[in-house]
DNA sequence: ATGAAAGCGCTAACAA
DNA sequence: TTGTTAGCGCTTTCAT
């Protein structure tokens, strides 16, 4: 069924047709009807390519994530895909791992499968080497890219961050506060973000003459699925004889991790041991006593990033980054 | 760029271009490499709705899901769309929420934009009133419908699915074997695998001549991420005077939420309370001590899927319906 | 208000 | 081996 078939039936040019999908207001309600009821009768629906091929856009967001299975990329994936749908928009997702050469092949499957925009959904995408974030320029070259918790300056990139230094700055001040002073940072990442936040937590320590000993920065390099890897990381610290009554991770489940090493250390929480997770994820309340954890407003970034690329896509001029601010939440781990 | 650019550069006709462009072997060494030279010179792709036009395919899979943020259906995306990608397939992401309205206007989007099949990841899809499928038979008239853990007999759906009845019937058994004979069934859907695991449950019970008491059966109604409000409803039953020392959990955070109870009622796992959870997903190894949960081996239904998928698309005779077995995973929840 | 016709960029059947 | 050409289904000027 064509625009063809339906314009002979209604006694009509293919034009008029056209108009009616179209909602130009230039047709007569007497045909417009016409045509319409000839439309629904046979359930006529019009070809997505051909139209793409006369517009040349799809309505279409590319959708890009080291790893879908991560329950914060997932969250925050739902979250953009909900609120594009709510748009008019479809997205595609590319799950692209964290290997660099995927993530520039799959920008560029993207850009052929013309979308009309690409988010970056996670740090990851951001490398510190300038000449590796050429993939990211050589698509915002052609449209717009958005970045979700990470930042950076070229033209057609927009950037939506949470503010991780200022939370993780923050959250380690309110640790010293309660009277615990040997904090270890538990983290797993070194992207974009994963620096903000290691940045946050060694202002706090410098700050109060506390920053001392460099194996207080542990970074974990498993499975974020793997919590008991986590924890034997944290027990061959202990074995080899480094303490510490405080722990601040960069994610969740390595604060899961820490709660495990607690427990096979038959340590008291909080007592003899504080932990700060961060995302709030659903996670923070899988566990006993519930973790206190960092908030970083996941859906209001995403409602902004929607926000934002709509702007974009509608001709206006719109901020290059915008940062919002975290909030700690306290619960059990924490006195 | 177009192909006219390229075949005006390369001093040959568009056709040969073409070929080039599609590795025809009905081209000279010769001008495939003058041909191939002006294409990488200009970095030219070709437009993909141009092609769509013509073969009437984009090679892209949609993959609906009530909601991707639930950390097994986002797994099985991952994996689904890994493996899609590995077979040159992009896919398109709808989560559609449990509304069937929703779920059928997103099925209809995804006919529109002409994918070549469709992927229904999860038993939610499918409803008791036969009706309420038709959407998908509609659909399948269009292009071939794949059901992750849900089946339907109809033509062109195709079926993977776990066993869950006898996985659940087989740990209900193990359960009872250990010695506990006042287990509760502790579930939040009543979905085609919802249902199928229930029967297990039942089945087992009933050989044994313990199912009597109603309440043992708790359907759970709130969030999947809402491990309070899970514990809170058992408290409730507790506080009502029904008594269990087994809890059969139709999923790992409802297994984490009956947890939270045994914890808040000072119970010793497993000796005063056994449970198992279902899915055996990252959630497992979160809480102390580990769970005990059911695998049931999603990456291979996943991959089994897509294989299956790609065997329909390729014109193969497939098998209609196919079913894993699943693995009960013993920790520490149980005796 | 309506229609005719020229593209949009590509594939594939047909000719040479 | 290569080129010519007719679609694919739609949007959008330009006439009328």
């Amino acid at each position: 069924m064509t625009i063809y078939d339906i314009s002979e039936k209604a006694g009509v040019s293919i034009a008029t047709v056209s108009r009616v999908l179209n909602g130009s207001n230039n047709v007569s309600e007497k045909t417009k009807k016409k045509v319409l009821d000839v439309i629904n009768q046979y359930e006529y629906t019009p070809n997505a390519f051909a139209r793409g091929l006369g517009l040349n856009t799809m309505k279409t967001i590319g959708i890009m994530c080291a790893d879908s299975s991560d329950p914060y990329l997932a969250k925050a994936i739902y979250y953009i895909e909900q609120k594009l749908r709510a748009n008019g928009y479809d997205s595609i997702l590319c799950c692209t791992g964290y290997d660099l050469d995927t993530k520039a092949s799959s920008m560029n499957l993207l850009i052929t499968k013309k979308v009309d925009g690409i988010i970056l959904v996670g740090s990851n995408f951001i490398y510190e080497k300038e000449d590796d974030n050429k993939y990211i320029l050589d698509a915002a070259g052609q449209v717009p890219v958005m970045l979700l918790n990470a930042a950076m300056d070229a033209p057609n990139v927009y950037s939506i961050v949470s503010d991780d230094f200022t939370s993780m700055y923050d959250a380690t001040m309110e640790m010293i506060r309660s009277g615990v002073e040997d904090i270890l940072y538990f983290y797993n990442s070194t992207s974009y973000s994963g620096k903000k936040k290691l940045a946050g937590y060694r202002a706090a320590m410098e700050e109060k003459g506390l920053l001392t000993n460099g194996s207080f920065l542990q970074l974990y390099q498993g499975s974020h699925e793997d919590i008991p890897a986590m924890a034997d990381q944290l027990l061959k610290l202990h074995a080899k004889g480094i303490t510490f009554h405080g722990v601040i991770a960069a994610d969740d489940s390595l604060a899961l991790g820490a709660l495990k090493y607690a427990r096979e250390m038959k340590l008291r929480i909080p007592e003899d041991l504080a932990i700060i997770g961060y995302n709030n994820s659903m996670l923070v309340n899988c566990c006993d006593p519930e973790l206190t954890s960092i908030d970083n407003k996941l859906e209001t970034l995403c409602q902004h990033l929607i926000t934002t690329l709509m702007g974009v896509l509608g001709g206006s001029e719109m901020p290059k980054k915008t940062v919002f601010s975290g909030e700690l939440v306290k619960r059990g781990t924490t006195k």
